[in-house]
DNA sequence: AACCCGGGGAG
DNA sequence: CTCCCAGGGTT
C-alpha cells in the first residue's frame, strides 16, 4: 500500500466535525457554554473517564452553581465533594482559581488567554479547551487522545511526549483548528481518539480520517505513537486501621506535598514493626498488637506500592498527631465524604464491608 | 495478571 | 528543559 500525500492540517476539521455531528455523546457539559461549567468539566476530565465524572460534575455544580459559590466555600467542602475522584490537587487548584476569578476578574471567567493560563491548575490544554468551547476562540486543546490521532495521521515517529516530535504535533494541531466551531472541533478530535483511534487495535475501518492517515497506510497504527516506558519502582508500605468503639483513626496531612490536605490512615514505608513504631512516635499509641487485615497493590503510572493493612486496637494510649494537622475518629461506613488517598479509601471500604457483614467484631 | 494511559506545577 | 505528583481502564 502506498503512503498517501501528507494531509493538510485543514483536512481534519471537515471530516471530524461531520463525524462528531453524528456520533457525539450527549454529556451534561455539552448542554452548556457557561465557561464555569465547561471549566469544571475539563478539570474533572483530566485523568478521569467520562462515566466517572458525570455524577461528580452534577453534584459539584449543585453545591457550587457559580464561581462565586465555589470561591465562598471552605476548602473542606470542596474536597468533600471531590472525595473519590482522586488527584485532589485539581480540587485545591479549582478552589484557589475561583477565588482569583472573583478578586481579579470580577467573578467572570476571563477570556484572555494569558489571564486564564495564570489561573492555578490551568495549563495549555485546559486553557485551550475552555476558551474554545465556551468562548469560541480558535485555540487548540491537545490531550493525550488528540496527540495520538495527530501522530498517526501524519505518521510521526519517535517520542511524542516531548522533543521535536511533540513540537511538530503542536504546530500541526494548532494549524488544524478551524475558525468555525473550534470548540466542537477540539471535542471531536479528542473523542475520535478516545472512541475510534484508541491506543491498541484502533477501529480504522470506521475512522473518518482513514483516507489521510499515514500510519494506517503504512500499517504502523499500532506502533505510533511510540510509548516510552520507565522501569517501575516498587515500594512496601503498611497502614493501620486503629479501631476504638467502632471508629477508625484518620489523620489529616499537611496542606502541601504528597496527598496534601487529605485524610489518611496512619502509615509508614516498611513492615509491621515500623508501623507500630510510627504509631507510638507520631500518635502516642503504645499498641503492640497488629493483626493483618488486608493487602492490596496500588499502582500509579510506573510506581507500584504493596500496602498491607493491620488492625490495631486503639484503647490504649492517647492520640496526638505529630506530622499531621488533625486526627479524627470516623465511622468506617461514613468515611466517604473524606478526601482520602485512593488505596486508603479502598481499605476503609473493605473494613466497613467486614463490619456490616459481621465478620469482624470490635 | 499484564497491559496501557496524562496533565499541571515546581525549579 | 527535567522531575515530581499520585488512579484507573482494557484485554
Amino acid at each position: 500500500m502506498k503512503t498517501p500525500a501528507l494531509a493538510h492540517p485543514a483536512d481534519l476539521a471537515p471530516r471530524l466535525l461531520r463525524w462528531f455531528d453524528q456520533h457525539r455523546r450527549d454529556l451534561p457539559w455539552r448542554r452548556t457554554t457557561d465557561p464555569y461549567h465547561v471549566w469544571v468539566s475539563e478539570v474533572m476530565l483530566q485523568q478521569t473517564q467520562v462515566t466517572t465524572v458525570i455524577p461528580y460534575y452534577e453534584g459539584f455544580l449543585k453545591a457550587f452553581p457559580d464561581v462565586q459559590a465555589l470561591a465562598a466555600a471552605p476548602l473542606d467542602a470542596v474536597l468533600g465533594l471531590w472525595a473519590g475522584l482522586g488527584y485532589y490537587s485539581r480540587a485545591r487548584n479549582l478552589h484557589a482559581a475561583a477565588r482569583v476569578i472573583c478578586t481579579k476578574h470580577g467573578g467572570r471567567f476571563p477570556d484572555d488567554y494569558e489571564a486564564v493560563r495564570a489561573l492555578p491548575g490551568v495549563g495549555e490544554y485546559t486553557a485551550g479547551a475552555v476558551l474554545s468551547i465556551a468562548y469560541g476562540m480558535r485555540l487548540p486543546a491537545l490531550d493525550g487522545n488528540a496527540f495520538r490521532v495527530l501522530a498517526r495521521v501524519w505518521g510521526v515517529r519517535g517520542e511524542v511526549q516531548r522533543g521535536p516530535a511533540r513540537r511538530r504535533l503542536v504546530a500541526l494541531g494548532r494549524e488544524a483548528v478551524p475558525t468555525d466551531r473550534p470548540g466542537d472541533y477540539n471535542q471531536a478530535l479528542m473523542e475520535q481518539g478516545s472512541q475510534v483511534c484508541v491506543p491498541r487495535q484502533p477501529h480504522c475501518g470506521e475512522c473518518c480520517l482513514a483516507d489521510i492517515c499515514v500510519a494506517l497506510a503504512q500499517g504502523l497504527q499500532e506502533q505510533i505513537p511510540e510509548s516510552r516506558r520507565a522501569a517501575p519502582t516498587h515500594v512496601t508500605m503498611s497502614a493501620a486501621l486503629v479501631l476504638r468503639r467502632g471508629k477508625v483513626l484518620l489523620a489529616r496531612r499537611p496542606p502541601t506535598g504528597v496527598w496534601g490536605g487529605l485524610w489518611e490512615l496512619p502509615n509508614t514505608e516498611g513492615d509491621e514493626r515500623q508501623l507500630l513504631a510510627s504509631l507510638r512516635d507520631a500518635f502516642g499509641l503504645a499498641s503492640s498488637e497488629a493483626v493483618q487485615f488486608a493487602r492490596l497493590t496500588h499502582g500509579i503510572m510506573n510506581r507500584r506500592v504493596t500496602l498491607t493493612a493491620y488492625l490495631v486496637p486503639g484503647n490504649t494510649g492517647r492520640s496526638r498527631a505529630s506530622g499531621h494537622e488533625a486526627v479524627a475518629w470516623v465511622d468506617p461506613a461514613a468515611a466517604d465524604g473524606h478526601a482520602m488517598p485512593a488505596p486508603h479509601r479502598k481499605l476503609l471500604a473493605r473494613l466497613a464491608e467486614h463490619l456490616r457483614a459481621g465478620r469482624l467484631a470490635l
